[in-house]
Parts: structure tokens; C-alpha cells; sequence
RNA sequence: AGUCCCGUAGCUCAGCUGGUUAGAGCGCUACACUGAUAAUGUAGAGGUCAGCAGUUCAAGUCUGCUCGGGACUACCA
């Protein structure tokens, strides 16, 4: 017996098979069924289990899920080990909140140790709500045995990895510019600068600073001897009297004091303009580029352009010396106040001259290290100016400490240098910068001491080898990673955190002896020796995190060498999954190499620079290869009105909710079928609803449907001999050669890691096709009668349909599809559709002649239907005849082998193809796709040529295969294959028109006709008495009939009809019945009375 | 600020390598159907394909710019 249910319920589907799935460990079968060498290699990114699982999650696990799930359909063996990410700062700093500490009370206030163990315990704390999402939405991954990034294991492999990079000299130590947040005392990472709501809107104080030319006070117009030691003539050295400055504007007057240079683009134009001093009003020289003239002359309460001279290229500008603008320190590692070169100078903002402190920027950093200016660190940590600051020392350069009485050190700057007469325009500016997530305050850049990856020396070779990634979409693999790959910058590895794997470099305290360790092994050794040559007793640690790892002292030529505090980037952490997961290359080599590179993998585009990026970065710098071959990249999940969910908020949907309410598949089918997953899903849960409703809902019935049946007539079609192809009803084949081109297309689409077409395919065939056209044109074939060849054709047809959808869908809506499956087979089979094979779909039985008779019986019953609607003409009353005309003979056949289809649809006794070409009124139309290409130009002469063509014309170029025209003069032949000729009217009938397709009815109702009406009309009637009075379908009835003539004379005229289709074993007249009168068309009247039958023969 | 994605009916989305009536589903309105019935069919209303310019015989589709939404990257002073 089969299943049949009341109401579709996704939910209690979930929980059943789910427990069904647990009970027979389908999942791993699913894998170890599979054969070894048909791998099918995934890597899971490993998610962070210190925060709630939200619905983005299960939009990225949907992805990952259901390209490894139609793997295993095809025969792969699909591995799948899970993984955590258990290191990092977004952890230290939930731990630090939680414990109502900062950094600096770390092994203060508390050890490092129980910070640390603080820190593993916070790390997993919603692993069981993240195993119970996994569950529950249907992703199958390998939760028993995970790789996590704190095990020992793992980080050894970490330090193996970083040591093969060391070895290939590609890490070096380096002192660079970092975002800092001077209120939090720590260095951020980009990761953390990119948090929401860093980067706001502030209202800073700008300076453009006048920078004095070293011997430009007004004696250079005298001659260019004396202490001027700008030695070569420039074209600014002309005749002039006033003291010459260079320009500078920024946004950070705190950084001035630490100017070291200015910096100027070499092919930009400057001119030297003489003005006045707005502050002083003394007549002034200055020099800036001429580009940006206008933004700093002219306006209101600006000063006005006196003179100005010739342009020249900032090339000629670069050695001039300047003075300090606030003397004080001097740089001690360079030669400073000099004009530099740079190609980052633009004439977008400021005066084209860049005021460069190497000590507060990257740009700077970089151009000054170029030429070698040196450096001014007037700020310390604290975010405070330095003793060496002058009048500004000891005041923070921003408000840290939230002084009520702060004030702005900036707006003195601006004020001290007014009164210098060196302030040349000071303005409030509302730009955006990045504040410390977790203070609010701003960041500043400061120079840090970091280990990094040179990653830039082989930047051109990653480039090459993600050209073999396969990018889905490609957009993001050619610009975003491609760009990104492009301007590559070495990768700073170092955090000055506690929680994390520790680089493992031993260094003497001068730093001329270093040891890199790549192995416990290594390390062992390392410790053996320190002990043998310090006479120390160490030992390797059991946790070779902080603060026990820091511990160990190394020996190398007789210095004693300490670690190097920093952590490395949890982002190297992840990227190292694909060897560190299995131990590598301590264990699991063999494992290793038949899992490497991943075959696919999927994560969100913020990723791209993160985990993907990760990924590609040690698989070129170790391997030289690819880390994967597939990668999918999904936008985000936003709320319904494009917002993106946050629980501040309040939009975040909760996926638990809606998995239990809606169900997991149709959660995930909504997803993956809405809009590809690479743009951003507005998640509405009235497109949950729908999509529950629409495709289950009616996937569901149609599952109803054939159940219904199957159990009436016993019918078990597992072991049914098949029907033979030239024995099945026509619909059937043609509902199997549909089936055999959505299997193409959906295997091709899964394929190729597209499946919102997938989707949509399985969709519309489910609908459209076989529900609501296959099982209703065949529902009498199911219904009727004895078990026929025919009625065995249909239940194997729809069996088979049944079968492989549920297949086809099982990656997306693995729980319904399974349990479809599993409700179709055979009782008592545990089989799993997640354990099936999809056959390669059979090409034989795709048609494409049948699919084409079809769509012509789909749409000349449009037709017909909308002309009976126009005409008014009910659906229930048999009219007499279609004419079709049909131009041609193989238009002729394929509709006339699919009229008997046509007729019952609509109701009609005929099709009549009219092809005498007297009754037809021709239209010829160009083609355009085909004409265009070979007339090109003469395109719209011909178009209208063709417009003007006669019947006659058109009779000419259909039996002659050609027509002459003239265009303008040219005479240009057109052959019969470049034009489309239809026919629109037929004179004297109602008609409707569909494209080529043109239909006529005959709106003649016959008496005969009518009789016919009235008795199909009754048996409507009786059907819902049955229903109405609660009659089982199979159950046979006695008739009693009381109605007026033209009714009596129906039923006498149809009564074998009536009886057959009502289940009637007897139909009497009775005159005095007593029952509601029934509503019949016209004025009829009729009663009827039905009782069920003594004894269901049967 | 740069890079990338998106902008088609009230809503969610199709629209292949440019080809002449721009489609579907939902929603709305009316009618029909009724042995899958909390289903189904037919019809109707609803679109300057974000805007501007260009290429072309022909642009929703290709190019450039502008505007709007989003993401990523970014102290460009």
C-alpha cells in the first residue's frame, strides 16, 4: 500500500527523515559506497562556533551541501570533514568583555594561561546550536571528527607550512605602518577596521601648511649664490621678492610635527603663484600644482592669484630642501626635508604637493623609505605627542580618554601655525575614517613591528594559477581576487595577542641568530641542545600556546634565543585546512594526496579576500598549485527590503524559526531557486511560503494523486513488466522524453555549479508538465476500467516521473525528495534516493517532434479555451468542430496526431485543417535574424517591401521559392526561408491567433449537441452528490431522476454515458422525487436522488 | 575614493551569442472548471526594460557617462 497523506507537513517530513537518516547511517554510507577512487574532494571553511549560526549560514551551507550531494548522485565519493576556527581576535575580545578587562590587564589581572583557557571555552560555546542547525537543515558534513585549529596537531602542521615559506626566504620582519587604536592600547586588523560601523563620518580640523623653501626669502630674485643649498636652477627661481613656500594640506594636523618630506607626482604640473598670506597678509610665493588653482583661489574669503609663473613637472621640483616646519627633532635615520617623487600624488584633493610623515601613513612609510628621508615618531602609544613636541608635548592628539575638557590639539596646530604665518587655509572637513570598533575612537596609523609573508614576490604565479580556478560567478575571480591579486601586499602575519597559534621563531636579542621551527621534532631537538649548552632542564609543552611556548629558550651559536611574542594571522590558520585537517605532512600522506587540491569549495564573497584568498596564497608559496579547482562565492542574505540583517536591527531571521516552521527544504528550494546565489537574496518569507505551497504543494498532490490510484487498482509498479515504447500512450512518451531533457539540463546545470536554473527546470517540469498537464490529461486513464496495457503504461509513466524528480531535486531538498522516494518504493526497503545512482538520461526517448506536436496541443487548447470564453460557450458542452488552418504538411501531421488530445481537453469533437488557400488571408512577415544578417543596411527597405507584399505576392514567392524585390532601385531576391507567412483571419469565423498558430470554432450548438451539454451537465451534478454525501470513488450508486422533457430526453439519449461515468448500477425516473432541485444551464430543472447500491459488484 | 555585483510589471525574478508584440510566478479583478479540489484553467489591469549619450539596418541585450542599492578594498594628503 502506499502512503497517502492528509496535509503536506515539511516540518514532520525533516523530523522523519532525519530520524530515518540517523537510524541506518545513510550519510555515511552515502560516502563509503562509494568507490575510493572516484573522489570528489571538498574542504568545509571552517565557521567560528563562538557566535549563533544565522540564515546566512544556511544559505552557504545549502550551496556546499547540495554540489557535493549531486556528486555522490553521479558515483563520487564525497568526503566531507568538518572543521572549527577557534582562533582570533573576535574571540579575545568577546573574552575581554566578558570579563570586563583590556588588553593591558592581561597577565596583570589575569595569567595568560586562564585567559587562554578562557578563551577555549568561550570558542565553542554554540557548537551544539550550530550541530543542531547542520541537523536540521540537512547538511551533511563530518561532525565526529573535525579539525580544530587549536589542536596540537593542527598547529604543527601550521609551523611545518610557515617554515616551507621561511625556508624559500619568503618571511622577513619588518617595521610598517599599522591601524592602531591608541584608547584599546592594540593594533587592528583590516578584518576588525572593516567591521560595521567603523568607518563613520567626522568632522576633522584641515590644515594647508606653508612649508618655507630652504633660501627662498626673497633674496633668490638677487641670484642663486650664498647658503642656498637648493643648488639647481629652477624654472620657479625667477624674478620675485617674496619669501617662496610649498603647500601641503592634511587632514591630521597632529601628524605636522613629524613631517619628514613632501611628496609630488613627477608628471604633474605646478605653478609658483604669487599671493597674499591670508593670516599675515603679506605677499607670499607658493608653489602647488596648477590643476587644483581654482580649489584654493579666488573664492570667497580665499586670497587672490597675483601673479603666477610657468608650469613645470614636478620632476623638477624633487631634491628642493625645505625648512622643518615646527623645528624641533630631527630624524636621525635619514636625510630629511626634501622634496620626493611618488606616483600616488594626484591633483583629486589638496595642493598636489602630499605633506608626508613616513612614521603615520602607509604611502608615506613606503616613498620615504624609497628616498630615504627618515623619520619623526612624535606620538607614542598612548596616543600622546612626545616630549620632543614642542609646545604640543604630552597632549593627545584626539580625545581618548574622554577629557571633558579636551581641546583639540589639532585647532592649536592650525593656530600656531596662523600666527607663524605658515597656515595658508585652515577648514572643517567631513570625511569618512575608521574608528576602533570597540572604543569608538578613532584609529591612528602607527608603526609596528611584523613578521610577514612576501607575497608579492610571487604574486605573478598565483595570478596564473587562479586563471585555472573556475570562479562561479567569474566576475568575482577575474575583478575581485583578480584586482585584488593584482595590487598584491605582503601579508602580515603578526598579532600581538595572547590566543592564537604562536610564530615559531626563537631570535637572540639583537636578532643576528634565529631559529624558524617546522616540526615538534625540530623543536625537541632545539630544546635538547638549549638544554645541553644553557644547562637547563626544558621541556617541549603539552599546550604549545602562550604563555607556555613562550617559555622555551633556544641556543643558536652561543646567543640564547627567546620567541618572538606575536601570534600568527588566524587567517593563515584556515588557509592551512587542506593539510592541516589530516596532520600533514606527519600523517595521512596517502589520505593527503587524494584529497588535494579540492575539487570545490563555497563560502560568501567576503571571503574572497579572506579564506579564498588564504587558500590560493600557501597552496602557490608550498605547492605550487591551486587549493581548489571549483569555488563558489555567494552574495549575502539581506531582509526583505534589501537591508542587511543585524541583530541591532531587529531584521535578523532566526533559522531555526524558519526551519521549523517552514521546513528545510523548502527554506533551502526557496534559496537556491529565488535568484543565483552570487547576488544578494532579499530573504522574504512569503517567498518560503510560496515556494512551500507552489512546488511541494503540488509535487506533493501529484505524489496523492498516483497513490490514490495505485492502492485502488493494488498496483505495485516495481516488478510491472514494462510496457513496450510503441504500447505507451502518446502523452507518455512524451511526458518521458520531457523527463530525459530536464534530466539533461539539470545534470548539466549541477555540472557546471549553476543551480537556480537546475531549479527553476525541476520546477516548471513539476508544475507545468507533469502536473498540470500530464496527470490531468490522464487522470481518466488512471480512473477507468479494468488494469489495461494503457492503464499500466500511465502508472509505470508517472512512476518513473516521480522516481527521478526525486532525484533530481534530493540535492537541493534532500528531505523531500527522500522521502518521496522512499514512499514510492516497495515497502519495506530502507533504500535512500541519497543512496541512488542518476542514470544518464536516455536520449532515445527524448522527441523533439513529440515535444513540438505537444506544444501545438498546449496551445491551440489555449486557444480553443479562450474563444469558448469569448464566445461564451461553457467548457461542459460539446461543440461540433475546430478548423485549423495548417500552410504545411508537416504542420498538418504533428497537430493531427495530437488532436485527439486537443479534443478532450476542450471539448470538441473535430479537428478540421483547412488548406485551401481561398479561405485563408496570408500575412508575410521578414525574418528578421535571418534577412538582417545578409541585407544588413537595407534591412528596413526590405522590411517594408515585404509589408507591402499582396496575397498574390505571397502565393508567388510559396510555390516558387523566391520573390523579387526593389529597394530603392536594387533589385534584391528573398527566398521563402527568410520571411514567415501566417495566416490571422479566417474570413467569416470566430477566431484566435497565437504567434503562427491560428484557430477557428465553430460555435454551432446542434439540439444533438445540446442533449449531449445537458447529460455531461447532470453527471457534474451527481459527482458532487456523491462527494457531498461522502461516497468513497468506487462506490456504486442507484439513480433516481426526476426533470423536465429536454433533461428526461438527455439522460434517455445518454444514459449508458450517465451510468458509467456516476458508478450507477440502476437509473429510474421518479416523478414525485423529493430533493433539492439542481441548478441546470437554460431553464432546466432536475432532481436527483442516489443511494449506494445493494451490493458493490466487484 | 577605487574595484565588483545589481537596477525589467505593485513584489520576487527570467530574457541564450543584439533581430521587431519584453515573459513567468505571486498579488489584484472577472469568469470558468470540479472523481488531485485550501488544487486548476481562461481573460483583464499593470512596463519610458533607472537615466543620458553612442555603436548598429536593428539595443532590455554591446560601449561610455550619470543616478540609485549593495559588497569588498582603502588613512591617497
Amino acid at each position: 500500500m502506499y502512503k497517502e497523506f492528509k496535509n503536506l507537513d515539511l516540518p514532520a517530513i525533516d523530523k522523519e527523515i532525519l530520524a530515518f537518516w540517523e537510524e541506518n547511517d545513510i550519510f555515511r554510507r552515502s560516502i563509503v559506497e562509494r568507490p575510493k577512487d572516484q573522489p570528489f574532494v571538498f574542504y568545509e571553511g571552517p565557521p567560528s562556533a563562538n557566535g549563533q549560526p544565522g540564515i546566512h549560514h544556511v544559505m552557504a551551507r545549502t550551496i556546499k551541501d547540495m554540489f557535493c550531494r549531486f556528486q555522490t548522485l553521479q558515483g563520487k565519493r564525497v568526503e566531507r570533514k568538518g572543521g572549527w576556527d577557534t582562533h582570533g581576535l573576535p574571540i579575545e575580545l568577546k573574552v575581554e568583555s566578558e570579563l570586563g578587562i583590556t588588553k593591558e590587564d592581561i597577565g596583570d589581572k589575569i595569567s595568560v594561561d586562564d585567559y587562554n583557557k578562557a578563551c577555549r571555552e568561550t570558542v565553542m560555546r554554540f557548537k551544539d546550536r550550530w550541530d543542531d542547525i547542520t541537523r536540521k537543515m540537512g547538511y551533511w558534513v563530518d561532525l565526529d571528527n573535525p579539525y580544530i585549529t587549536y589542536e596540537r596537531e593542527y598547529m604543527e602542521s601550521v609551523w611545518w607550512l610557515l617554515k616551507q615559506i621561511y625556508d624559500k626566504g619568503l618571511i622577513y620582519k619588518g617595521y610598517t605602518i599599522q591601524p592602531y587604536s591608541p584608547a584599546a592600547g592594540t593594533g587592528l586588523s583590516s578584518h576588525e577596521l572593516n567591521m560595521p560601523g567603523a568607518y563613520q563620518d567626522v568632522t576633522d580640523t584641515t590644515v594647508v601648511a606653508m612649508f618655507p623653501v630652504q633660501g627662498g626669502k626673497g633674496e633668490r630674485g638677487k641670484g642663486e649664490k650664498g647658503e642656498n643649498s637648493n643648488a639647481r636652477p629652477l624654472p620657479l627661481n625667477s624674478l620675485t621678492p617674496y619669501p617662496l613656500y610649498l603647500i601641503a594640506w592634511t587632514t591630521t594636523p597632529w601628524t605636522l610635527p613629524s613631517n619628514t618630506a613632501l611628496t609630488v607626482g613627477p608628471n604633474i604640473d605646478y605653478v609658483r603663484v604669487t599671493t597674499i598670506n591670508p593670516y599675515t597678509e603679506d605677499k607670499v610665493d607658493v608653489i602647488l600644482a596648477e590643476a587644483l588653482i581654482d580649489k584654493w583661489f579666488g573664492g570667497n574669503n580665499q586670497p587672490k592669484v597675483l601673479e603666477k609663473s610657468e608650469t613645470f613637472k614636478g620632476s623638477e621640483l624633487v631634491g628642493l630642501r625645505y625648512e622643518q616646519l615646527l623645528p624641533g627633532a630631527t630624524p636621525q635615520d635619514g636625510d630629511a626635508f626634501r622634496v620626493i617623487p611618488g606616483d600616488f600624488v594626484t591633483t583629486d584633493a589638496g595642493t598636489g604637493i602630499v605633506h608626508t610623515a613616513p612614521s603615520f601613513g602607509a604611502d608615506d612609510m613606503m616613498v620615504g623609505k624609497a628616498n630615504g628621508i627618515g623619520s619623526l615618531t612624535l606620538v607614542d602609544k598612548t596616543g600622546r605627542f612626545t616630549e620632543d613636541a614642542g609646545p604640543f608635548a604630552g597632549r593627545y592628539v584626539k580625545n581618548y580618554k574622554d577629557e571633558e575638557d579636551y581641546v583639540d590639539v589639532n585647532i592649536d596646530i592650525a593656530v600656531h601655525l596662523k600666527k607663524r604665518g605658515q597656515a595658508f587655509n585652515v577648514a572643517k572637513y567631513n570625511h569618512s575614517y575608521p574608528h576602533c570598533w570597540r572604543t569608538d575612537k578613532p584609529v591612528l596609523y602607527y608603526p609596528l613591528d611584523s613578521w610577514f609573508i612576501k607575497s608579492s614576490a610571487v604574486k605573478e604565479r598565483m595570478q596564473e594559477l587562479n586563471r585555472t580556478i573556475n570562479w562561479q560567478p567569474a566576475s568575482t575571480g577575474e575583478g575581485r581576487f583578480g584586482k585584488w591579486l593584482e595590487n598584491l601586499q605582503d601579508w602580515n602575519l603578526s598579532r600581538s595577542r595572547y590566543w592564537g597559534i604562536p610564530l615559531p621563531i626563537w631570535r637572540s636579542e639583537e636578532g643576528e641568530e634565529e631559529v624558524f621551527i617546522g616540526s615538534l621534532a625540530e623543536l625537541e631537538e632545539q630544546v635538547s641542545l638549549a638544554n645541553e649548552k644553557l644547562g637547563l632542564d626544558q621541556s617541549v609543552p603539552e599546550d604549545i600556546h602562550r604563555p607556555y611556548i613562550d617559555e622555551v629558550v633556544l641556543w643558536k651559536n652561543g646567543k640564547e634565543l627567546r620567541r618572538e611574542l606575536d601570534l600568527i594571522d588566524v587567517w593563515f590558520d584556515s588557509g592551512s585546512m587542506p593539510y592541516a585537517q589530516f596532520h600533514y605532512p606527519f600523517e595521512n600522506k596517502e589520505l593527503f594526496e587524494r584529497s588535494y587540491p579540492a575539487d570545490f569549495i563555497a563560502e560568501g564573497v567576503d571571503q574572497t579576500r579572506g579564506w579564498f584568498y588564504t587558500l590560493h596564497a600557501i597552496a602557490t608559496m608550498v605547492f605550487d598549485s591551486v587549493a581548489y579547482k571549483n569555488v563558489v562565492s555567494n552574495g549575502l542574505v539581506l531582509d526583505k527590503e534589501g537591508k542587511k540583517m543585524s541583530k541591532r536591527l531587529g531584521n535578523a531571521v532566526d533559522p531555526f524559526l524558519t526551519i521549523d516552521t517552514y521546513g528545510a527544504d523548502a527554506t533551502r528550494w526557496y534559496m537556491i531557486s529565488n535568484s543565483d546565489p552570487w547576488d544578494n537574496l532579499k530573504f522574504d518569507l512569503d517567498g518560503v511560503k510560496e515556494v512551500q505551497r507552489r512546488f511541494f504543494g503540488t509535487l506533493y498532490n501529484t505524489y496523492g494523486f498516483f497513490a490514490l490510484y495505485a492502492n485502488i487498482d493494488d498496483y505495485n509498479p516495481v516488478g510491472d513488466e514494462p510496457v513496450a515504447v510503441e504500447d505507451l500512450a502518446e502523452i507518455d512518451r512524451w511526458v518521458l522524453s520531457r523527463l530525459n531533457s530536464l534530466t539533461v539540463a539539470v545534470t548539466r546545470h549541477f555540472a557546471e555549479y549553476d543551480a537556480t536554473p537546475a531549479c527553476r527546470a525541476i520546477e516548471s517540469f513539476v508544475n507545468d508538465e507533469l502536473s498540470n498537464w500530464y496527470v490531468r490529461q490522464s487522470r481518466r486513464r488512471f480512473w477507468r476500467g479494468e488494469m489495461t496495457t494503457d492503464k499500466r503504461a500511465a502508472y509505470q509513466t508517472l512512476f518513473t516521473c516521480l522516481t527521478r524528480v526525486s532525484q533530481l531535486m534530493s540535492p537541493v531538498a534532500p528531505f523531500f525528495a527522500d522521502w518521496l522516494y522512499r514512499n514510492l518504493a516497495p515497502a519495506g526497503d530502507i533504500e535512500s534516493v541519497h543512496l541512488t545512482y542518476l542514470a544518464a538520461a536516455d536520449e532515445a526517448t527524448i522527441d523533439e517532434d513529440l515535444e513540438q506536436r505537444m506544444a501545438y496541443a498546449q496551445r491551440i487548447s489555449s486557444l480553443v479555451l479562450s474563444l469558448r470564453k469569448r464566445e461564451k460557450l461553457r467548457v461542459r458542452q460539446p461543440l461540433q468542430k475546430i478548423l485549423v488552418p495548417a500552410l504545411s504538411d508537416e504542420f498538418r501531421r504533428r497537430v493531427a496526431d495530437v488532436a485527439h488530445i486537443i479534443q478532450s481537453e476542450t471539448n470538441i469533437k473535430e479537428v478540421e485543417f483547412l488548406t485551401d488557400d481561398g479561405f485563408l488571408k496570408k500575412t508575410i512577415k521578414p525574418n528578421f535574424k535571418v534577412l538582417g544578417k545578409r541585407l544588413g543596411k537595407q534591412m528596413k527597405a526590405a522590411a517594408a517591401a515585404i509589408s507591402q507584399m499582396t496575397e498574390e505576392a505571397i502565393g508567388q514567392l510559396e510555390s516558387q521559392g523566391t520573390y523579387p524585390l526593389d529597394l530603392n532601385g536594387e533589385a534584391v531576391e528573398i527566398t521563402s526561408a527568410e520571411v514567415d507567412i501566417l495566416t490571422e483571419d479566417i474570413p467569416g469565423w470566430k477566431v484566435a491567433t497565437d504567434g503562427e498558430l491560428t484557430v477557428a470554432l465553430d460555435v454551432n450548438v446542434t439540439p444533438e449537441l445540446e442533449r449531449e451539454g445537458l447529460a455531461r451537465e447532470l453527471v457534474s451534478r451527481i459527482q458532487n452528490l456523491r462527494k457531498d454525501s461522502g461516497l468513497d470513488v468506487t462506490d456504486r450508486i442507484d439513480l433516481q431522476i426526476a426533470a423536465s422533457a429536454p433533461v428526461r430526453e438527455a439522460v434517455s439519449t445518454h444514459r449508458d454515458y450517465i451510468m458509467e461515468e456516476t458508478l450507477a448500477d440502476s437509473l429510474s425516473f421518479e416523478d414525485g422525487l423529493d430533493a433539492e432541485p439542481l441548478d441546470l444551464p437554460g431553464d432546466e430543472t432536475a432532481k436527483v436522488a442516489l443511494a449506494v447500491a445493494a451490493q458493490t459488484p466487484n
